[in-house]
DNA sequence: ATATATTTGTTATGTTATAACATAAATGCC
DNA sequence: GGCATTTATGTTATAACATAACAAATATAT
């Protein structure tokens, strides 16, 4: 199924940058490129969302490019860094069964899951005083 | 640390609700209590999360009170219903210690970590055909 | 009692997300 | 090709969630 013109525009953006973007930083970027109503992106973007092909973070309220093959086929966890944003996806085994065992436990079934962990990142934390790159991120 | 009037009102909302509530339903709600302002509602949240006496779920833009002793010595996850909106609080050493490991080989250092698990609590599941409680919820 | 810090009230504004409806473009059928 | 049906887009307006800024009141400490 392939991507309509805004929807290609809306995940390229997400693909260059480095740190998840908010839907109104992706309106701005995309303005020149005739979006004019944060609808557009919305829009977009749940299509991106629903393909696996882009992310939302619930604690951020930002949305980044999926970068991880093994997305698709297993929970994936976010690690994001509170001093230069950046994301890393985590998809894990033996974290994926202990979430089932837990809920099964409990008889929940689950439907989706959001796992967000923040953090300081191996290079921001090597880099100790170092200028951070992406300043802008929530604590 | 005792709690001040206003904390203490907000506190007793929460946990006389069977559900999350948002802050502009918990405003509503205190109106009648002199409240009549955001935020005056959001200060006082702020304290009682700080306390661990209440919780925000990213996932729904709400927030419960905490009703899990375990829940100040580890690391939380959350059971939403998408049904009839209620919450579990789940704390699992096995959990804790599988994410531990992951973000350890990652060389992340992780601050604190959002779990929001939805899908359908146990009554939900058994009772097909019943009214649900508290509709209004995000799938 | 008076200075200090904290809490509260109030108004305004910022940020994120969706509703509603009109137009345009693609798709499938004859 | 014409025409109906669906899908995507553009546009305007509004809803929902959250914070900033400052003044007034209250508590606390010396
Ligand atoms: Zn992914
Ligand atoms: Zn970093
Ligand atoms: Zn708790
Ligand atoms: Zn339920």
């Amino acid at each position: 199924m392939p991507l309509t013109a805004n929807q290609q525009r809306v995940l390229e953006v997400l693909r260059s940058a480095e740190a998840p973007l908010g839907a109104y930083a992706l309106l701005e970027r995309l303005s020149s490129d005739g979006f004019s109503a944060p609808t557009q992106v919305y829009r977009a973007l749940d299509v991106l969302i629903r393909h696996g092909l882009a992310h939302r973070l619930e604690t951020l309220n930002a949305y980044v490019a999926c970068r991880l093959e093994a997305c698709r086929h297993g929970l994936t966890a976010f690690a994001i860094c509170d001093d230069c944003g950046r994301i890393d996806e985590l998809v894990d085994n033996a974290l994926s069964s202990c979430l089932g065992n837990l809920v099964e436990r409990r008889d929940f079934s689950p439907g989706s899951t959001t796992i967000e962990i923040h953090g300081t990142c191996s290079e921001c934390a090597g880099a100790l005083s170092e200028p951070t790159r992406h300043p802008k991120v929530k604590p």
